[in-house]
RNA sequence: GGCCCCUUCGUCUAGCGGUUAGGACGCGGCCCUUUCACGGCUGAAACACGGGUUCGAUUCCCGUAGGGGUCACCA
């Protein structure tokens, strides 16, 4: 499919990317673990290369070595494994990429695209000092970019700066945020190699996804004004090797927490693994929220992966930033749940329920779970409300009692119902949810009573709580011994008797 | 502070010169009903402001205001 919608022309001169086959990274530093804000970026990125065909690549940008770590790696790594982006080539580490990074300064320095400088920190403080009083623009004053290499101190250390345009605009045609222009004074003459030979983050992503062959470079707008620092490397090595065609930039606005400011811990911030562990989503949940956090088709606001990889596009991505909803995201994990598969569900509560209920027994009770899970997912926003839901299936008598469960076995009259209730199903011929219904709605008419004045007391009485699921659903899933022995434990009845019945 | 970006209900968004400004979350009401949910119906709720352009601006242009980003030998 052709990429006819972004025509990734820069009025700077330098070759695009535009009509090659897409391929596009995601480029996570590993210095924290994968944050919501990343996990859309990969999203995106993800998505656009399934949309045209092309390849998704991953990169893992660890050349701070102070700050990167292997935990965080693996927590990348197990984030974007979890929301389900597959790459189509082993993920490349930037680290290990250094001595091509240095190659590429070397060329421009040989072709004079490049230059040493021997300022001093002390001396690029004192500048920057001196800029911030006279109330200038903070930027490197090109000190030794026209100066003649013999005047270098001997054997002094040195950085490597990319002698860029002075003059002129750098015009971007951006494929989210359309044509953005900078003027090229301001960009100065920024550090390609340190003083130690390592490369900075600017050289570095340039060349990797050069080599690379990075067609599309899809970020956070943070990083929109690095794309007129970055341009001026392709254009140069342009004129030195092949393959530097400059990418097609697309900058998609950040994401901020629910008070408006920056995405903090409170507001979203946090691993994507918070998202599946302390909050119990669903992934497919949070890949659709975030597809809509920013995207829209028209009113649609459940895509499925395929329809996603089908209708993603660039054009239709927003340009504003937006907030983060926490409750219009456990809404949609809602929605998920629901249309979720039993036996899927039963699994992912199964190690929340033993939390909380030492008496379930992942092997002897899934299928009772299993078979619970359509009237228990609909109560459901998330993996642990699923796993509260379920409790009363698997505790022992007596059953705990909550308070409001405990006002309904006190209210006037109702040990009485309860124990004609229990006679009532105790004669049943069968145990199915028509038949005990028909049993105690006629109950309930004789007596001239609601249906609730019954089904609220045996709902105490059979799961300790005030709500639950369907009362009859509750009695077939109990089965007839449990349910009947529930009830003679509150009703004070002789509970031998059901309890040798309970035993299977 | 310089530079850059952004601006439709509280929130996410649809809209791409002429609409009763649509949908979703949340909120209110009603229905369903044995509780809680689910589901259905329904209500309140928005084009930041000021200039242009135009027969006509939410839509195009320019300002203002507000918000955000970025200015390292970090990425």
């Amino acid at each position: 499919m052709a990429s006819g919608d972004d025509n990734g022309k820069n009025e700077s001169g330098a070759k695009t990317s535009a009509n090659r086959p897409v391929v596009t990274r995601f480029a996570p530093s590993p210095t924290g673990f994968l944050h919501i804000g990343g996990a859309r970026t990969a999203l995106f990125n993800w998505l656009y290369a399934r949309h045209h065909g092309g390849k998704a690549l991953l990169r893992i940008e660890d050349t701070d070595k102070a700050r990167s770590t292997q935990e965080a790696i693996d927590a990348i790594l197990d984030g974007l494994g979890w929301l389900g982006f597959d790459y189509d080539e082993e993920p490349v580490f930037q680290s290990a990429r250094a001595e091509r990074h240095a190659e590429v300064a070397n060329k421009l320095l040989e072709a004079g695209h490049a230059y040493r400088c021997y300022a001093t920190a002390e001396e690029l403080e004192q500048m920057r000092a001196e800029q911030r009083a006279a109330k200038k623009p903070l930027r490197y004053d090109n000190r030794w970019r026209d100066r003649d290499p013999s005047e270098a101190p001997e054997g002094a250390p040195f950085v490597v700066r990319l002698k860029t345009p002075t003059e002129g605009v750098t015009e971007i045609d951006d494929a989210v945020q359309g044509t953005v222009k900078v003027k090229n004074s301001e960009v100065d003459d920024y550090i390609l190699l340190r003083s130690d030979g390592s490369p900075t983050y600017m050289l570095a992503v340039v060349v990797d996804d050069a080599d690379m062959g990075v067609t599309h470079v899809i970020r956070g707008d943070d990083h929109l004004n690095n794309a007129f620092r970055q341009l001026p490397i392709y254009k140069a090595m342009q004129t030195i090797e092949d393959g530097w065609e400059a990418p097609v930039y697309a900058h998609i606005p950040l994401i901020h927490g629910a008070d408006g400011a920056k995405l903090s811990k409170r507001h979203g911030a946090m691993g994507v693994d918070a998202y599946r562990d302390e909050m119990g989503l669903l992934p497919e949940a949070v890949v659709n929220y975030l597809l809509r956090l920013g995207w829209g088709h028209g009113d649609q606001e459940i895509f499925s992966r395929e329809e996603a990889v089908a209708l993603f596009d660039l054009p239709a991505v927003g340009k504003g930033p937006s907030r983060f909803d926490f409750k219009k995201l456990a809404n949609m994990n809602g929605q998920y749940m629901r249309e979720a598969d039993n036996a899927h569900l039963a699994k992912l509560a199964a190690p929340r329920i033993a939390a909380l209920e030492p008496q379930f027994d992942a092997g002897k009770h899934m299928t009772l779970l299993i078979d619970a899970m359509p009237s228990l997912k609909a109560r459901a926003k998330n993996m642990d409300e699923l796993a509260a839901g379920a409790l009363f299936l698997f505790r022992q008598r007596p059953l705990p009692m909550d308070e409001k469960a405990q006002k309904l076995l006190e209210a006037e009259g109702a040990g009485q119902i309860l124990s004609d209730a229990a006679a009532r199903l105790a004669a049943a011929p069968d145990w199915n949810a028509e038949l005990l219904e028909a049993d105690l709605k006629s109950m309930a008419e004789e007596r001239e009573l609601g249906l609730g004045k019954i089904a609220q007391p045996l709902r105490a009485a059979l799961t300790g709580q005030a709500t639950s699921p369907g009362i009859f659903d509750v009695l077939v899933l109990l089965g007839r011994e449990e349910s009947l022995a529930r009830i003679a434990h509150c009703t004070g009845a002789d509970a031998l008797d059901t309890d040798a019945l309970a035993g299977q």
